[in-house]
RNA sequence: CGGGACGUGGCUCAGUCUGGUAGAGCACAGCGUUCGGGACGCUGGGGUCGGAGGUUCGAAUCCUCUCGUCCCGACCA
């Protein structure tokens, strides 16, 4: 490819809207503009990368034993109140009506189109299992769509669905699934780590996120240091607190002290010196079983998903301050475990450790110190309704903990049979029995994929692409385009290197050195040759995008010094 | 949906407080000099100042409404 034909517009400056630097980087290399919020234009450069993950893809799944086909994006709205996610979905499904008035949606997900397609067809324990997946464009209506390809609401993404006659075959699916994850995301460069995830309202059997490490992921992970137990942190099991003490022997009165207008924990530490592991924080939930107070300790976070757990509850959020005071009768900063009637205490079994501790008062500008639990006020039941936190022991091993920030580009997860039940997706097995078929589904985010990579694969001058992705293998620059010998010499490199099957990019634009060497770093391409001054002595320069290294070559050598570089 | 910020040539932004002829750098076109890490000089083209309404002799600037964008939060199989 000749850059005086390719479309590439570069750009100098940081663009002010990309807050992180995959968004920043895929707009100054011409690989992406926007077009509206969270929808995005893929440039020639840029879809040449996504392609090329998108092959990484196709090659595993095929590999894998799953058989590709595309589904329509626009779905009728009768399977999915069929399914039920018509009213469960919230609005990130976007609705919309034809000339007809019948409604649809856009696809974010295609459970429902695939279920129906196999409860249509598939009669047999025979015809199982069968794995289908598709690379196709999603829509979800994000609230907030940020970070250019890592949150868009249309994206591109390989979607697999998996239907097994037991739960057997079922985790021989996965395992398969899991295991072509593992070597999508190591061929396209990334250090991921796969991690334990939330099962959701689906209440699936089992679940793994495939995280990227980046400090810019808007996912929390725990990590064991010791051994290899990764889990979202919304999952992460609080195995062990340290036991309740009991009698110690110096013990003050509980009393009531007055906190006016100290209503988080922090001031209400600041204003008392006391520090926050010494107090409780109690945060009043609503639910559709009611309002239900849940207690940690001060430098501990609550984690609804296990609270709501616990309950066994559909729906759970923090109250709203009349909630509160309705339930608690007193305003939010001052609720406390004191006195507090008709609403249940869910407290973390770390705060039954605490003894002598502070709490709201339950009355206005008031909170209680030195509270002992079974003096002042009954043990509440107890549960693990907390984030686990570096302080904690790894529930696997007992280890170290660490959280590190996550990208998730990838997600498998058991369904059971939760759709085939509700659309009616059977098979009779080979006793003439008939069952529900049980499955399962597996994602990747192409796009968010390919800025996960640029996350981890960047410096300060641009992209440093892995070569699996890139856009291109080799650009050729020479550095005097109205000289024919520089001319020739670069159009043989060109040919050269494109007969051995490599993708070259040739900066044949007339313009100063920097300015190509600039546009050849910004936008990663692995190995660059550029033709100078030794080339009247048929010598010319090799150079590592990664490393920066720099070999010069005789011409007869280049190919073998690319191939080596670019093959390891 | 709550809080905050911002919309001025293609891009990054100044000008807005204190109303008075729309600016700079980059980019773009032409000419010349340059030519191994985003060169320099001269010349030139390009903007209904997001939109609508209002105040005023006069609005990018003040007021009201509206649309859009970004950030934080809430939300998220």
């Amino acid at each position: 490819m000749r850059y005086s034909r390719f479309f590439l517009p570069t750009v100098k400056e940081i663009p002010a809207d990309a807050e992180v630097i995959s968004h920043q980087l895929m707009l100054r290399a011409g690989m992406i503009r926007r077009l509206a919020s969270g929808l995005y234009t893929h440039l020639p450069l840029g879809l040449r990368s996504l392609r090329k993950v998108e092959s990484i893809i196709r090659e595993e799944m095929d590999a894998a034993g799953a058989l590709e086909l595309l589904m329509p994006m626009v779905q009728p709205a009768e399977l999915w109140q069929e399914s039920g996610r018509w009213e469960k979905y919230g609005r990130e499904l976007l609705r919309f009506t034809d000339r007809h008035d019948r409604p649809f949606c856009l696809g974010p997900t295609h459970e429902e189109v695939i279920t129906d397609l196999v409860r249509r067809e598939v009669r047999s324990y025979r015809d199982l299992p069968l794995v289908f997946y598709q690379i196709q464009t999603k829509f979800r209506d994000e609230i907030r769509p940020r970070f250019g390809l890592m949150r868009a609401r249309e994206f591109l993404m390989k979607d697999a669905y998996s239907f097994d006659v037991d739960d057997e075959g079922l985790d021989r699916t996965y395992r398969a699934m899991y295991d072509a994850y593992c070597r999508i995301f190591e061929r396209c460069g990334l250090d991921y780590r796969p991690v334990e995830a939330d099962t959701g309202t689906i209440g699936g059997h089992a679940s793994h996120e495939f995280m990227v490490l980046a400090e810019t992921g808007e996912d929390s992970i725990a990590c064991c240091t010791a051994c290899s137990y990764a889990s979202n942190v919304e999952l992460a099991q609080v195995v062990s607190s340290p036991p309740p003490l009991v009698s110690p022997e110096s013990r003050e009165e509980a009393r009531k002290v007055s906190t006016p207008g100290k209503r988080s924990i922090e001031e209400v530490s600041g204003f008392l010196g006391i520090p926050p592991d010494r107090i409780v924080k109690t945060l009043v939930f609503a639910t559709d079983k009611g309002p239900v107070a849940a207690l940690v300790r001060g430098d501990h976070e609550i984690n609804e998903i296990k609270l709501g757990r616990f309950l066994g509850v559909e729906e759970i959020r923090l109250a709203s301050d009349e909630e509160v005071r309705l339930a608690a009768k007193v305003s939010p900063g001052f609720v406390g475990p004191v006195g507090l009637s008709g609403v249940r205490i869910v407290a973390d079994p770390a705060v039954l450790s605490m003894d002598g501790f502070t709490a709201g008062a339950g009355e206005e500008d008031y909170h209680i110190v030195g509270l002992v639990w079974g003096r002042d006020l009954p043990v509440p039941e107890t549960a693990d309704i907390r984030n686990i936190t570096v302080h904690d022991p790894c529930p696997r091993c007992g280890g170290r903990i660490e959280i590190r920030r996550g990208i998730e580009v990838g997600h498998v997860f058991k369904l059971g049979t939760a759709y085939s039940e509700a659309l009616g997706a059977r098979f009779l097995d080979e006793n003439g029995t008939e069952k529900p078929i049980i499955m399962g589904c597996y994602g990747i985010g192409v796009g968010r994929t390919l800025a996960a990579a640029i996350e981890q694969n960047h410096d300060a001058n641009g992209i440093v692409f892995p070569r699996p992705i890139a856009p291109f293998d080799v650009i050729v620059c020479p550095l005097k385009t109205e000289d024919p010998a520089y001319i020739h010499a670069a159009d043989d490199l060109l040919h050269a290197l494109t007969r051995a099957g490599f993708q070259v990019l040739l900066d044949d634009r007339d313009l100063r050195p920097g300015v190509k060497f600039k546009d050849a770093d910004l936008i990663g391409v692995p190995v660059r040759v550029t033709l100078g001054k030794l080339l009247a002595d048929g010598i010319v320069e090799i150079r590592e995008r990664r490393s920066g290294e720099v070999v010069m070559c005789p011409m007869v050598e280049v190919l073998e010094r690319v191939s080596s570089l670019l093959v390891r």
